[in-house]
DNA sequence: CCGTATCCAAAAGGATACTG
DNA sequence: CAGTATCCTTTTGGATACGG
């Protein structure tokens, strides 16, 4: 005892963050929602049952990865149903769960609140680069 | 005219993207919004101000770094302020702004929507993990 | 058509040390 | 106390090619 002053804090402090995180059930789901992708995703299902492709025209810059990641994590959260109609070519359509259509007015009111108050946050964004390069 | 196909198609796709980016408000507010940081912060600041130190304690696991980063980046947004008193050694307070204290139902709107469902979300996890690598 | 797999560049973010 | 600056690891995510 005598070599554990930065290693063992930083363990130490590590630990508590992830025990933290462990009991807080909130950060888990905070993890997922802080996904652009996630929302983007769930506002392009909301008004009904989307295709593969559709998805990736309707939220345009998303890549194919992305796209599928994102599905297979709602998926597995329950927040969207995937549906494979075995057709030739293959068809595969994904909606929002009764679970997903509950995070939908929390979805729409970020993006309520977005476009009622842009205006303000561009004017306070150049007030405080006007102020940062000024003279 | 003839070696314009993959290069030229990624750049009008990335061009068609910004553009959409720069006409829809709401993604760059969506971008920052969909950073764990910030929500955890307009959190931590709900109830009244708080000094630098103080938060770090309050968030748990956060790094002066992203503390600062994204503290800046919040009062960049008008969405909180920063006040410098000048004793020795200096006292800085962060505060939520009237836009910052309008956000925050969204925020808890999340969080209530987390701690109301997440029993639903863990459930579907470990149904969907089970089904994966089932036999 | 709906993906998966691989590679690789860019960005996020933590650790550490130093300053007013 | 409240940062700033630097380095360096980890993660993210796009491009590309291939498979069912």
């Amino acid at each position: 005892m005598g070599t554990r002053t930065a290693a063992e804090r930083r363990e130490e402090s590590r630990r508590a963050y992830d025990a933290y995180l462990a009991e807080c059930p909130a950060r888990q789901l905070l993890d997922r929602l802080s996904d652009k992708w996630v929302t983007l995703l769930l506002n392009a299902l909301a008004d009904g049952p989307r295709r593969y492709a559709e998805l990736g025209r309707r939220v345009a810059g998303v890549s194919q990865k992305m796209l599928t990641q994102t599905l297979r994590g709602l998926e597995r959260d329950g927040l969207v149903a995937r549906t494979v109609t075995p057709s030739v070519p293959v068809r595969v359509d994904y909606a929002l769960t009764p679970l997903g259509v509950s995070l939908l007015p929390v979805v729409r009111a970020v993006k309520d609140w977005a476009d009622g108050h842009i205006e303000e946050v561009v004017s306070a964004r150049e007030a405080y680069d006007a102020g940062a390069d000024a003279f």
